[in-house]
DNA sequence: TGAAATGTTGGGGCG
DNA sequence: ACGCCCCAACATTTC
């Protein structure tokens, strides 16, 4: 009879095909697949309610996925995961622990701590390594540093050899006798608030949303480096969400897309390849995820307005472009990404409110909320960050939108009291009459607050 | 993965 | 025919 090993599921990782740890794991034994809900290793970045809502659904299809090859996903509450590591070692007998690696700070301490306590008990600990499209860490420059910016970054991920073809499920050897698992209602995941329904109808959670997703987004991969840009259009793939709760593989993603688009597949696997960047960058940095990366602007005077914060959360600063984005990431818990960059620009540099408190935001409201790519993209938005838009590049919300939303569908799609202007003055209400007055008007005047924020940057500048 | 200010050019209206 | 002005279109500089 062959051992049981168990197989460590950590919420980045939830799929069964291309599942190294799964695989090797099979290779060993008889598999005990389980999902710990440690509340005490997550830290100031435990998943955000978005995530959360998600987490809870993807982990209901992973234990669909895993009960059709005979495997049962167990699933357990503890202080800390190791805890609940040794508790199922001593139930199962279990003589190894597979997992795959993580990339942020928190994670890594978690793993150093499983590892010495597994070490202590002869117990094998296999942590593999497939969230990203090359290892961490095994990017470097010539002169052996971290990358710092994306071009040179992707010209060197782009050099090595493609990524490995992805694994099939394995055959696998069930256990004979399963140990006990809580439900998933008592991990206690689903935020069960009012506003998690417009998620549902967004999303399919799991790894056969996600397939289902690559596979139609590949029709559009042709059109993509034109439509990218366009919020109007389903131009972007939406499969943020799956890589980041694992229910696809970077790898897989990479061959999916190659599969449909040949040499056509570049620009968006230069999308990808961005992914890996805030990878390796948080690996490198951890510190990053609160603090600048360029540090003279740990002296930058941000404002302590609540009530701006407040607004601009709502989707209610009178801007429509901006207003349109921040209520479809409520609505949907997404937001596309060329939206985001206005959005994220207007909150750090028409406001002057801290990226922090924008990130924060985006952490706890995206579905798609992963640590690495948030921490990139605000610092990048901010102009502390590593390659980042240097600070002078502010966005004009308005021309921003008639340039990317050029018959403002976007912006009356999300925000309803703009829909009866034509696309022309959806842009910019403030010229038009609106009877009601539903809409706000303009909270700052963004002339004004361009040369307010140039003007504090030249503050920090040495 | 900007935008605004400033500079330059060239066509056309006009006296 | 000529110079002058206006201004759009494009280029360059600056933040």
């Amino acid at each position: 009879m062959s051992p049981a090993v168990i197989l460590w599921y950590r919420g980045h990782d939830l799929r069964v095909n291309d599942n190294e740890a799964l695989s090797a794991a099979a290779q060993r034994g008889r598999v005990l697949p389980v999902y710990l809900h440690a509340p005490a290793d997550e830290g100031p970045w435990a998943p955000g309610a978005a995530a959360r809502w998600w987490l809870h659904r993807s982990l209901q299809a992973l234990a669909e996925q895993l009960g059709a090859v005979g495997l049962r996903l167990i699933l357990r509450r503890a202080e800390h995961a190791v805890d609940g590591l040794l508790t199922l070692l001593e139930e199962s007998g279990a003589t190894a622990v597979y997992t795959h690696r993580r990339s942020e700070p928190e994670a890594a301490a978690v793993e150093a701590a499983v590892a010495q306590a597994l070490a202590n008990k002869g117990v094998g600990f296999h942590l593999v390594q497939a969230h990203t499209l090359a290892p961490l860490g095994a990017m470097r420059t010539l002169e052996g540093n971290p990358y710092r910016v994306f071009t040179p970054f992707y010209r060197s991920l782009m050099r090595r050899d493609e990524p490995a073809e992805p694994l099939p499920v394995p055959d696998v050897q069930p256990m004979t006798t399963w140990p006990a698992s809580d439900t998933i209602e008592q991990l206690g995941l689903d935020p069960q608030h009012e506003w998690t329904s417009g998620l549902a109808h967004a999303w399919t959670p799991g790894e056969r949303g996600a397939l289902q997703r690559l596979q139609t987004f590949g029709q559009y991969l042709g059109d993509y480096s034109q439509q990218r840009d366009r919020p109007d259009t389903d131009g972007t793939s939406c499969l943020s969400p799956h890589l980041r709760f694992g229910e696809l593989s970077p790898r897989q993603a990479w061959h999916g897309a190659r599969i449909a688009a040949g040499l056509q597949a570049e620009p968006w696997l230069r999308q990808l390849a961005w992914r890996d960047f805030g990878h390796h960058l948080l690996h490198a940095y951890p510190h990053t995820v609160d603090r600048p990366l360029r540090e003279m602007f740990a002296a930058f005077p941000w404002s302590q307005d609540q009530r701006a914060l407040r607004i601009w959360q709502k989707g209610a600063t009178g801007f429509p472009f901006v207003d349109a984005g921040m209520r479809q990431l409520w609505h949907t818990g997404w937001m596309h990404n060329r939206v985001r960059m206005i959005a994220a620009s207007f909150l750090v540099k028409d406001l002057m409110i801290c990226w922090q408190h924008g990130a924060r935001w985006f952490w706890d409201t995206l579905v798609d909320a992963d640590l690495a790519n948030n921490t990139l993209g605000w610092q990048w938005v901010a102009g502390c960050g590593a390659d980042a838009a240097p600070y002078f590049r502010v966005f004009n919300p308005v021309t921003q939108g008639e340039k990317f939303d050029p018959n403002a569908d976007y912006v009356r799609r999300w925000v309803p009291a703009l829909r009866q202007l034509t696309g022309r003055d959806a842009h910019r209400p403030w010229r038009v009459s609106l009877p009601g007055r539903r809409y706000p008007e303009p909270m700052v005047d963004h002339a004004e607050a361009r040369i307010a924020a140039l003007a504090a940057y030249k503050e920090i500048r040495p």
